[in-house]
DNA sequence: AGCACGCCGACT
DNA sequence: GTCGGCGTGCTC
């Protein structure tokens, strides 16, 4: 008999974490089976990946430890997706795997759902929803974007899509950025659709994880699950249809272990199961924007639903340091109080917590920086404390600047809690909305009763505000801070501010009623005519006039990879080390790889560590991961404590 | 990630 | 002299 080698992806975090093991005589194995294997002096769970009987004489094989029956096995189109993954993203096979899987944990629990009722629900579709539905059809592998303007009825078009689904006994898989834009699709979707409704965010736990991937496998009739990020890894039965929705949403960025986009790694799902993949934005990322330009199925929806319009959007001056209301603009405190007083409500948005940005003595200008952290402390009012925002520290205010001895300290910059501060006239109306203020759901569902119902109306928050909550009533908009997000070194500086406004703005006039919107700022940027003139394919075309011209994402794959020290000159030299060596394998080889940089991190130091980067660009899509790959197979050492970001 | 080995500082 | 700090390197 000849012997059965096993390719086992085995959990540890290195790049070359595909092992070969020998099989027990007496144990049969398949491909996708979870199994017990030894690694040096310990045991780790592995995935078999291949099986062969090419024996090697340079390896002496060991013998599988065990099988996992408790643990579900992988298919072949799993692995594909698991293998993709790894590639791309230059990430261990063996450790994605595991990080993916539900921990298989003792306590059981049944997975929730809610049982749909099948309510009939007609309504009448315009031509441009129409024209989305008329060629969709569910045979075989194809990309959807459709760009439709705030509360233009891109749920009513992914309802039907998901009704023709359902009607072949095909499961649907529907991506959310967040967990508070569950909570609505889940009620539409539970009352009108006749399947069982699965919802899947951070905050089910593991024993139910692991329920729901078994009930997942094995389930025939069609289901719905509306999930966060991690829920494309769902072995779903019969997936016929995926939908992403706010497509452009950094939240489907990992951003720690496998830093995967779950926007692209559905569409290699869909590629790998053969079934269409729908995407929606009222503001598409500018990469996917310009993959689908003058593609037959990029489809836009220009029209509000029902009577509402879109809000008039205006730019005016920062409000004055010397004026009571400051930071808010004095010529809007009268429509404040006009609007108020006509039953209506207002929002205020604001890019900051706390009372003031940071601290800083009249005298000597020494500000009050984090003892960890690159960053200025910032100032909270109700605490009476000094914090950072990137790490535990802080202390309570000084009354006297610790350097020159002088007790006359100013704040600069705003926050949430000066904002509030700042219209006393309407104390008895205001709700303070950010993470400081509420802690839980519950506070959050507690707060949008009082302003819904008319007890407060005034909602002063940070960026809770943006998404998803369907607010009646909303008049006035003002958008506070922007200038200083403009100022960003971060190259989607102004995709992000715009597709925020938008967002934001898509918060007022939602029932019919004619708003306005007010953006506080000093700087003119060509974006706001865009804004105002609500065009946005313009903006999305000017700036990829900009992206061009520097050889920027659309127009070139990016990288970004992060070297971390304990000093700043071990961090520096890390980052150059590598670079060097980059550079000859990618001139060696011919890769078509730019490297740029290194420099210094934005933020340099975080929590006492020190943080260099360099950035490599490249025109052909997949020339960076190959590289990458190649050079941690070769080199893993020059990766120590560094973090690769594939399209950040 | 673990878990070894290996080479310098302060302890009985 | 050696106990233990954590840097470096490997895992079929």
């Amino acid at each position: 008999m000849t012997q059965k080698i096993l390719d086992v992806a085995v959990n540890f975090p290195g790049l070359k974490s595909v092992l070969s093991y020998k099989g027990k005589s007496t144990e049969d194995y398949e491909v996708g089976d979870i199994l017990e294997v030894p690694l040096g002096r310990r045991n780790a769970l592995g995935c078999v990946i291949n099986i062969h009987e090419n024996v090697n004489n340079s390896i002496k094989y060991k013998e599988v430890t065990g099988k996992e029956n408790e643990f579900f096995k992988l298919s072949s189109e799993e692995i594909a997706l698991y293998q993709w993954i790894s590639k791309y993203y230059v990430y261990s096979l063996g450790k994605l795997i595991f990080d993916c899987l539900p921990k298989h944990l003792k306590r059981q629990k049944e997975p929730y759902f809610i049982t749909g009722k099948g309510q009939d629900f007609t309504f009448e579709l315009n031509e441009e929803q129409q024209k989305i539905l008329v060629n969709f059809d569910l045979q075989n592998f194809s990309q959807t974007l459709i760009h439709g303007i705030t509360g233009s009825g891109k749920s009513l078009v992914f309802f039907k899509m998901i009704e023709r689904a359902i009607a072949q006994n095909l499961s649907v898989l529907f991506l959310v950025p967040e967990i508070n834009l569950t909570t609505q699709f889940l009620e539409f979707f539970s009352v009108h659709l006749e399947v069982n409704v699965y919802a899947y965010h951070s905050s089910i736990t593991g024993g139910e994880k692991f329920n729901l991937w078994r009930t997942v496998k094995n389930i025939d009739s069609a289901a719905l699950f509306v999930g966060v990020r991690s829920s494309i890894f769902l072995p779903i039965k019969n997936l016929g249809l995926i939908i992403v929705d706010e497509e452009h949403d950094s939240s489907f960025k990992q951003n720690d272990r496998c830093q995967f986009n779950a926007r692209d790694v559905a569409i290699k799902k869909a590629h790998l199961a053969n079934i269409p993949i729908v995407m929606g934005s009222a503001t598409p990322a500018l990469e996917n924007y310009y993959r689908f330009q003058n593609k037959d199925n990029y489809f836009t929806l220009t029209s509000r639903f029902g009577e509402s319009e879109l809000p008039e959007i205006s730019v005016i001056k920062n409000g004055s340091e010397e004026d009571d209301c400051w930071p808010i603009n004095k010529s809007l405190l009268q429509q404040i109080e006009s609007t108020v007083s006509e039953g209506y409500k207002v929002i205020i948005f604001v890019n900051k917590l706390g009372f003031s940005k940071y601290l800083q003595c009249k005298s000597c200008y020494e500000a009050f920086d984090c003892p960890n952290c690159s960053v200025k402390l910032t100032y909270f009012k109700g605490r009476e404390a000094l914090e950072c925002h990137l790490c535990e520290y802080k202390e309570k205010t000084p009354r006297m600047c610790p350097h020159c001895g002088c007790l006359d300290l100013f704040h600069q910059g705003f926050g949430v809690e000066k904002v509030v501060e700042s219209l006393p006239q309407f104390a008895d109306k205001i709700i303070r909305f950010d993470r400081d203020e509420l802690k839980n759901q519950k506070d959050v569902a507690r707060v949008l009763a009082e302003f819904k119902s008319g007890a407060k109306q005034i909602l002063i928050g940070t960026q809770m505000i943006s998404k998803g909550h369907n607010l009646a009533g909303v008049k006035l908009l003002i958008i506070l801070g922007v200038d200083s997000r403009l100022h960003s070194t971060d190259f989607r500086a102004s995709e992000r501010v715009f597709q925020e406004i938008v967002q934001v703005s898509g918060r007022a006039g939602r029932f019919g009623e004619k708003a306005q919107v007010y953006i506080q700022s000093d700087l003119r940027p060509k974006f706001y005519d865009f804004i105002i003139d609500k065009s946005f394919d313009d903006f999305q075309k000017d700036e990829l006039g900009h992206r061009e011209l520097l050889g920027l994402p659309p127009f070139q794959k990016m990288a970004e990879i992060v070297f971390e020290g304990k000093t700043e000159f071990q961090a520096k030299t890390k980052s150059y080390q590598f670079k060097d060596f980059i550079e000859k394998v990618s001139e060696r080889n011919h890769f078509e790889v730019q490297v740029r940089g290194p420099i210094s991190s934005p933020i340099k130091k975080r929590k006492n560590k020190f943080y260099w980067q360099i950035y490599l660009m490249s025109p052909k899509n997949g020339e960076i991961s190959n590289l990458l790959y190649q050079v941690k197979q070769t080199k893993e050492a020059l990766f120590q404590d560094s973090y690769i970001n594939i399209d950040p």
